[in-house]
RNA sequence: GCGCCCUUCGUCUAUCGGUUAGGACUCAAGAUUUUCAAUCUUGCAAGAGGGGUUCGACUCCCCUAGGGCGCGCCA
């Protein structure tokens, strides 16, 4: 790139499955470091593939970038669209000898690898069609177009996060950069498309650092400019080893739908392998005052739900009252079936939020501990509700109404109501508050109790406590 | 098998040759309290092992071990 051109990122996804959590990270980071030098961020669908890329995957990935606030400069591009340039390219480096036909077969090659496997060689294509013309034998049959690659000397890659990895040559073979049905594969398209795209910086999955030193070569071969490089290291499962879809390896909506806000994946994310010395916390407009590629760390993390958690519980806390009720309202709409709340519900939701909020973990919490806001009527009691109200418990329940109603129902006169009671009863607050909220709650934990029935109002209040009062 | 990468508390990490190795999450205890939380305080807890280099190594080099990635006409 030139001295005072802005950087040019780009995020690259094959649309052949969701948008996982690595993924996501790899996106952040692009996004972070384009937002930071305020550069470009360009998305790119890498379909060549025809098998296996999909519509639905398509959207997924957008959809998971729109979650995670990643917006895009530009248009997406589809790398399938370009094909007929990338077989130009290739021609071109055909026509300059700089590639060759190889009309090995499938089962040649496989025949090749398993001999090299037995007798503890390198398994890697042998370039038996390098330097050999095609004879009549070869007349019409299939061929696949392989780069012919130095093979002396070695590959550097000047890598941002790694520093500098090497490569012998001698270990690196003739990539494959046309099918034989003459589509182009991923190794020719990402080279050709970084280049056209004005691509400077290549940030990516660690999984793609082999593939730097065979694309550097490409690279040398076409004479163009070289990106810088960084491989992000992996994130692995809570346990090390591999992330699996069943520990992680998750849609990103996955954690939409297990209540987590996009603001916390992506500190989360972001402190998963980047560090600003002791922050924790860091908000998106922090991070991207922050971000640089320096700080990024080497080896692999691991996913920490109860970090997770923690962070989500912070944000939640942090975010306002009617934006939350506005992200229940939506995420109860999301459910099957859909759940709707009502106006009155929705009254209540906001002016219970405050300390709502700060009693959950994930919107999944909060919307379990505003559930008695929703309806009117007797509750149906939790276990931990229904062993609390035992027999006795009721008795006291039914006894305290009376000094309840006498008052305004305001919070501050229910309260002074509830601790005279107690007092002259040489009861504990305790004893006489847990059952009123088991009651009017339907559990043993809520935000505070004479708030809430203040809030449910006098006659809802009295509904929810007759049912359960025995005089 | 071959190549490459990684290695500090259980987890995420700070440290850029000299620190009582710091912070955060988790966990435990305490304060607060009508419950549960939130908040605050305190505590437990680490340089994989072995060689070097150096006056001095978590930090630089080598070896070993462990983990990961790659080795497709997938991306």
């Amino acid at each position: 790139m030139s001295q005072n051109s802005k950087p040019v990122l780009r995020f690259a996804p094959s649309p052949t499955g969701m948008l996982h959590i690595g993924g996501a990270r790899t996106a952040l980071f692009n996004w972070l470091y384009a937002r930071h030098t305020g550069g470009a961020f360009l998305l790119r669908i890498e379909d060549t593939d025809r098998e296996r890329s999909t519509p639905e995957a398509v959207d997924a990935i957008l959809n998971g970038m729109t979650w995670m606030g990643l917006n895009w400069d530009g248009d997406v591009v589809y790398q399938f669209a370009r094909a007929d340039r990338h077989r130009a390219v290739a021609q071109q480096l055909l026509a300059e000898g700089k590639a060759y036909r190889c009309y090995a077969t499938a089962e040649e090659l496989t025949r090749m690898r398993e001999e090299q496997k037995a007798a503890g060689k390198p398994m890697r294509y042998d370039g038996r069609w390098r330097t050999c013309a095609p004879g009549p034998d070869q007349e019409g049959k299939p061929f696949v177009v392989r780069l012919k690659a130095r093979r002396d000397g070695e590959t550097i890659v000047h890598d941002v996060v790694l520093g500098d990895v090497r490569f012998e040559n001698s270990q690196l073979d003739d990539m494959v950069m046309l099918r034989s049905d003459g589509t182009p594969t991923y190794m020719l398209a990402v080279v050709v498309d970084d280049h056209d795209m004005g691509v400077t910086h290549v940030i990516r999955g660690a999984d793609h650092l082999n593939n730097a030193a065979r694309q550097l070569q490409l690279i040398e071969a076409l004479g163009w400019p070289v990106p810088a490089y960084g491989h992000l290291p992996l994130i692995n499962g809570p346990d090390g080893a591999k992330l699996s879809k069943r520990h992680g390896a998750l849609a990103v909506e996955a954690y939409r739908d297990m209540g987590y806000l996009p603001e916390t994946m992506r500190n989360y994310l972001l402190r998963l392998g980047w560090s600003h010395g002791d922050d924790e916390i860091i908000s998106t407009a922090q991070a991207i005052a922050w971000f640089n590629l320096d700080s990024i760390g080497k080896s692999a993390a691991r996913m920490d739900y109860k970090k997770l958690d923690n962070l989500n519980g912070h944000y939640i806390r942090e975010t306002e009252d009617a934006v939350l009720v506005a992200e229940v309202t939506a995420f109860l709409a999301r459910e099957t079936p859909p759940r709707i709340l009502s106006a009155t519900a929705r009254q209540r939701l906001e002016a219970a939020m405050a300390p709502l909020k700060e009693r959950a973990k994930t919107l999944v919490e909060l919307i379990q501990g505003a559930e008695f806001l929703f309806t009117d009527g007797p509750r149906t009691l939790d276990d931990a509700a229904a062993k609390l109200l035992a027999p006795d418990a009721r008795a006291n329940l039914a006894k305290t109404l009376p000094a309840l109603e006498a008052t305004d129902w305001s919070a501050e006169e229910l309260e002074s109501a509830a601790r005279n009671f107690a007092e002259q009863n040489g009861l504990k607050l305790g004893q006489v508050a847990q059952p009123l909220r088991a009651a009017l709650t339907g559990k043993t934990s809520s935000p505070p109790l004479f708030a809430m029935l203040s809030l449910l109002g006098r006659k809802e209040s009295l509904i929810r406590l007759r049912a359960y009062a025995v005089s």
